[in-house]
DNA sequence: ATCAACCATCGTAATATTGCAATATAATAA
DNA sequence: TTATTATATTGCAATATTACGATGGTTGAT
């Protein structure tokens, strides 16, 4: 029904899937890795720089903002967005934790 | 219009997506996570553990399967399914090329 | 005050995802 | 053969996501 069951799954679960889910488009991908690249906060050429309509990166934008993952700061006329590192770090240590688990007692099964 | 332009995106941006969707639904991560966690194949179990109905169960094991990062191997009337320790391996070090990028511009900014 | 630049929001259309009942398929058991 | 068990597939309904045109708000310049 497209509605996802959140309430049958564990807290760490939902959190990790919530996370997957900012990086689940490639737009947010990209506007990602646009500011690590630059390094510093931007402000307004994302549009020119992903190739998508003003109103859809406002809208991813808008995703990893709600998330935390990134901050906006009004700057005169336009907003510079930037990482949040805190946040950043947290969502890194959730799917660390799902992603570094042993592998060893896969490498003879099946 | 629901239909992502994966073409405007590079090929790594929308391997990252891709990865990050199968763990943007905590009935996936429950999956991989149970997998783990009995550390070996698991035939048949899956359906009691996770609490959803036994189509849809099987509906995000085949995603799973398509994106490569689980196996599934007939054994009599059940089918067994593990991790493919490969296909794991290289989705962790393309997300780990993604998540651990140098935050220290950030700490200061904004 | 007017204008341009930048960004957010609204509304809407197209497509994707999630979930399950019903059904199909395959292997084994009796 | 028939029944049983385990899983896959189909079809459908409900909801979510993606994308963008149109519009609105805010700031700074003239």
């Amino acid at each position: 029904m497209g509605i996802t069951k959140t309430e049958i799954f564990s807290q760490q679960q939902n959190q990790i899937a919530t996370f997957a889910k900012a990086f689940a488009h490639p737009a947010r991908v990209a506007i990602l890795q646009h500011l690590f690249k630059i390094n510093t906060c931007i402000c307004g050429d994302l549009v020119t720089e992903i190739g998508l309509a003003q109103p859809t990166i406002s809208q991813h934008l808008k995703e990893l903002k709600n998330l935390g993952l990134i901050q906006g700061n009004v700057e005169g006329t336009s907003v510079c967005y930037c990482i949040d590192p805190k946040k950043w770090k947290e969502m890194k240590s959730a799917m660390a934790g799902f992603l570094d688990q042993d592998l060893s007692a896969f490498e003879e099964c099946c």
